[in-house]
RNA sequence: GCCCCCUUAGCUCAGCGGUAGAGCAACUGAUUUGUAAUCAGUAGGUCGGCGGUUCAAAUCCGUCAGGGGGCUCCA
């Protein structure tokens, strides 16, 4: 006998077992919830399958749904029993891998050209739950590998995996009549799935590879209730609603056009919004020891050649001519900061200098891959470079590392990670210059405090760089900042400064962006506060309601002190409703509605109607309302005085 | 770029082989309104472009363009 130790939801059980005892006949045998609540188990770090035999592990902690060890097994298991309902109908299909992802699971399929389409996913769901019901059992067989390559003679994918088990043990997971070739873990049978929603359809290459042949990817999702999926359901519509390309039309920032696909066309309040961003950033930077610089857009092709984008970015740059000259325009703004720095001779005592430049880049991005605001083939980075002597980085990067913070919170963004990369296999400079950097990288990040984690080789060939990233209201990430460290430009370009030796020295160039581009940074802030801007960045601030046309001659007046304090304003001039006004008002995410009656007429005042408290408040003095508004929609960071 | 899907009035969408529809918006008029849609009328479309099948195409087929979902979370 065995003793075993078991723990599930915060309690324990002690009990024994026999020798080669599967998992799951002691868990039935204490009348624990196996084959329903309890999913998987997991001994230290590594899973335990219910239905493995118990040798010498003898701490067991069971795993219900609400584990990401759970949900892995159960959506592994869910990807076999897709694959088994898709080759009930499909039976000529090839199953290459179907692993479980952070919602669900896929499977991708090589159908030879007559694939599913999503007219077939409510029988495919149907069939599905059909199977899953039975319930089916995962049973694990080791075989061996000529077993293994027989089987899959037809399968060149399998196949492929298989030679790449060399030396390895080889398994198969049969569950009803379905066998695949599995590592595992896998649930004890599939009584737990109550519920899948086949989701979508996508091309993805075998191995991400393009150059490999292209597999149908079936993305699914399954639930221990149909309830569950019911939720996550709605949280997917709930994402959709917050979608940015939606806002931007509903709140009439932003278009896109087949006249120009990829490249935004701003409109007036779009205009607004990016406006104070920028001039916002533009004082921030100011106060922060940065001067601000503007380069040409359209540069000679010898400029990029000298830099190396033409070697090796020239796929993602747009050419031109100009008087039968090659020209190139710019897909970076550094080069061009560079010729800015090369106008003077610097001493050592000019440094650290810090030139900032809201630069318009274009880039030729893959037609597929355009999507809204957050990929584009035109948009204006935050972008500086700071040239300083290797001494200073830490120092530079430190305070930097505080700006960024201080940025990011202005915005609420509490979820970010940051990335430390290092030096890859392939890299120019020296190592000692490298391991200075990086150590100062690595300081900087710990004199400040901020955890991070390391990507070894990560770096680019010119130097490391510290990424950071928030996630958005779908929780998904994005990289905004990037600070990179560049000891390969400032030699091509043959900048120096005078040390204090009377010798010219090489300056380090430090690239870096706060907000990445202004333009996907919008659309990551519309998604994350649903389109309801804060008070201070909202391009209609005020929207000033007169509640007939009898108040038309006070509302401009209301409207003219507003507008003489510097607010953005609108007024309902429209022969509608009050409630149809407000409605109206309401759908465009004004933070502020200001209601004008009879009695605020009589009275010079206003009635207020606050997005942001969902409250009203009447009879408010028309100077004390502008008064405390001046104090609400003071941007971050900044006191009244 | 590649795979699948989509494209009908300014917006959201219905129609899916027999000669274009709704709601909202716009315009005109009535109404003069107190916290999320007042009523009536008018106007508005080469059904994304091009080509084909058919007596007949928004509808079927092809092609191009634009948009959406994806394209190393490895048996």
């Amino acid at each position: 006998m065995v003793k075993i130790r078991l723990k599930w939801r915060g309690e324990v059980w002690e009990t024994e077992a026999e020798p080669q005892e599967c998992l799951h006949t002691v868990l039935e045998r204490l009348q624990l919830p196996v084959g329903t609540e309890i999913l998987t188990a997991k001994v230290g770090k590594t899973i335990h399958e219910l239905s493995a035999p118990i040798d010498s592990h003898s701490n067991f902690e069971l795993l219900g749904w609400e584990s990401p060890e759970g949900k892995y097994v159960f959506w592994h298991s869910s990807a076999h029993i897709l694959a088994e309902a898709i080759l009930s109908f499909w039976p000529k299909a090839k199953l290459t891998i179907g692993p479980p992802i952070e919602n669900g699971f896929y499977y991708d399929i090589d159908f030879e050209g007559n694939g599913p389409t999503p007219e077939d996913f409510p029988k495919i769901e149907k069939k599905f739950l059909e199977l899953a019901s039975q319930p089916e059992y995962f049973v694990r067989r080791r075989v061996s590998r000529e077993e293994a390559l027989a089987y899959y003679k037809d399968n060149p994918y399998k196949t492929e995996l298989i030679y790449e088990l060399e030396g390895e043990e080889i398994f198969f997971y049969e569950s009803g009549n379905f066998v695949d070739l599995c590592r595992g873990p896998h649930l004890w049978h599939s009584g737990p799935i109550k519920a899948v929603k086949v989701l979508s359809l996508a091309g993805a290459y075998w191995r991400g590879d393009s150059q490999k042949p292209q597999l149908t990817r079936v993305y699914a999702t399954s639930f221990p209730s149909p309830a569950l999926l019911e939720e996550y359901l709605h949280q997917i519509e709930e994402a959709a609603r917050r979608d940015h390309r939606l806002l931007g039309k509903q709140l009439d920032l932003f278009s896109f056009h087949e006249e120009g696909p990829g490249f935004p066309f701003w409109h007036p309040k779009g205009m607004r919004l990016l406006n104070t961003l920028q001039e916002w950033l533009r004082a921030k930077l100011l106060s922060h020891g940065y001067e601000e610089i503007k380069t040409p857009i359209i540069l000679t092709q010898r400029l990029w050649e000298q830099s190396g984008h033409y070697e090796n970015y020239r796929e993602n740059m747009y050419f031109t001519q100009i008087d039968e000259e090659p020209y190139a325009v710019k897909p970076m703004n550094c080069p061009g900061s560079t010729i800015v720095y090369r106008t003077h001779i610097r001493s050592y005592r000019d440094l650290p200098l810090r030139l900032f430049e809201f630069g318009l880049v274009h880039r030729h991005e893959l037609s597929g891959v355009l999507t809204g605001l957050f990929r584009v083939r035109a948009f204006t980075q935050d972008d500086a470079h700071i040239f300083c002597t290797p001494e200073q980085i830490q120092d530079e990067i430190a305070s930097l590392l505080n700006l960024i913070e201080e940025v990011y919170a202005a915005f609420g963004f509490k979820e970010r990670e940051i990335f430390l990369s290092t030096r890859p296999e392939k890299y120019i400079g020296s190592l000692s210059l490298w391991s200075q950097a990086e150590e100062a990288l690595e300081s900087a990040l710990k004199t400040v405090g901020m955890s991070y984690q390391v990507n070894p080789g990560e770096g680019a060939f010119y130097g490391p760089k510290i990424d950071f990233v928030v996630r958005d209201s779908l929780r998904r990430r994005w990289q905004l900042g990037t600070i990179q460290l560049d000891f390969s430009m400032p030699q091509r370009f043959g900048l120096t400064y005078i040390g204090s030796d009377g010798q010219p020295h090489t300056p380090v160039m430090i690239h870096r962006a706060i907000l990445g581009s202004f333009e996907r940074f919008i659309g990551v802030l519309l998604e994350h506060t649903a389109g309801e801007l804060p008070l201070w960045l909202a391009p209609i601030q005020v929207k000033v309601i007169p509640i007939s046309e009898k108040l038309f001659d006070y509302a401009r007046e209301v409207a003219a002190a507003l507008r003489e304090a510097a607010f953005r304003v609108e007024v309902d001039y429209t022969n509608e409703k009050l409630a149809k006004k407000i409605r109206l008002a309401e759908q465009e995410k004004v933070p502020i509605i200001w209601i004008l009656g009879a009695r605020e007429a009589e009275t010079r005042s206003i009635s207020i109607r606050d997005r942001r408290l969902r409250q009203q408040v009447q009879g408010v003095p028309l100077s004390e309302a502008i008064q405390t508004l001046k104090r609400e929609a003071l941007p971050p960071g900044l006191s009244e005085n």
